[in-house]
DNA sequence: TTTAATGCAAAAGATTTGCAACATG
DNA sequence: CATGTTGCAAATCTTTTGCATTAAA
């Protein structure tokens, strides 16, 4: 088997472009070669690649490919929904001091992060196909959802894309 | 209500506090005036505070405190098992184009992170404590564990705390 | 052609490291 | 008292930004 396995089938990549490009048109940005090949690199590839990572990646096929230019069509990418960051959203590394075992609430504004309890997501097992990628340690729940803080700033209206998104 | 909330008791804290002289003593540590004072702010946060955040609060009591020294010491906790830190550990950014419902299984090594599918997992539904904290938009489940990779890598033995980690 | 996007270089932000002074065990 | 730890400053690494050039629509 190779390197790295993929995470969507070939032929359907080619329907992912195709949402990738109405994406772009409906929302009047320009659908670049970059682009195209920053989005494919991230859809063909299985782990989640960070920045760096995408770069060299694309860069095997654009030459004159830069970092920048992969940052920026990656958060643009994020805005237009077209993909999605792991973990709390561009944030630093946080400490937990709460060692029982407890769950997540992440606020996918400001990136706070609060402990919350719950039997049953305690009691989790995680299918068999997941002992394929390797030795379980920890099962623990992470919800997504806007704070009570950021939902009361958050003056009115559109939490929909399109804008710049609040980059930091 | 004040503005943030604790994690743990106050009565609580003692008991805490006496762990990590416990723990330090084992591990041959010095037990230092900032290092106490770096673990209460982490143990006292209701949120998870990032390193700054620590720093701020912490140099309100110990005025010649500098960030390295909170650094150093955060990393240090987390080698002792005393804290651990949030998402992948120790990463960058990483970006995911799988927009169909999927959860993550999470190498605690290097961090790399795989999907995976489960119909019991997308049912879940947070407990209403929850609602307590915000918006509920998306709920996952996050796998830690070690990957194949790193399984074989990691030559033997001791996957015991005690040595620096493998800090970068 | 008009406007947005790229590439470059420099800036900014976050985290780490070398080293002399200092505190803990 | 011996050694590990701190604070400082400088170094690194990651991510962002200003601007002239280039390419998409």
């Amino acid at each position: 088997m190779g390197a790295k396995a993929m995470k969507i089938g070939k032929p359907q990549i080619e329907e992912r472009m195709d949402h990738l490009e109405r994406v772009c048109r409906d929302a009047g940005v320009k659908l670049t070669h970059q682009r195209m090949e920053i989005f494919r690199e991230v859809a063909l590839s299985g782990d989640h690649p960070d920045a760096e990572a995408v770069f060299l990646g694309v860069r095997r096929r654009i030459k004159s490919l830069s970092l920048d230019t992969v940052y920026r069509a990656l958060w643009l990418l994020s805005d237009l929904g077209l993909i999605t960051t792991l973990g709390a959203p561009r944030e630093r590394t946080r400490f937990d001091a709460n060692l029982t075992r407890h769950h997540h609430f992440v606020c996918s504004e400001c990136g706070s992060t609060r402990d919350f309890y719950s039997d049953e997501f305690d009691e989790l097992r995680a299918p068999d196909s997941v002992k394929t990628l390797g030795r379980i340690e920890e099962t623990h729940v992470e919800v997504r959802g806007v704070c009570r803080a950021c939902a009361t700033t958050e003056s009115s209206s559109t939490t929909g894309r399109k804008g710049k998104g609040a980059r930091r």
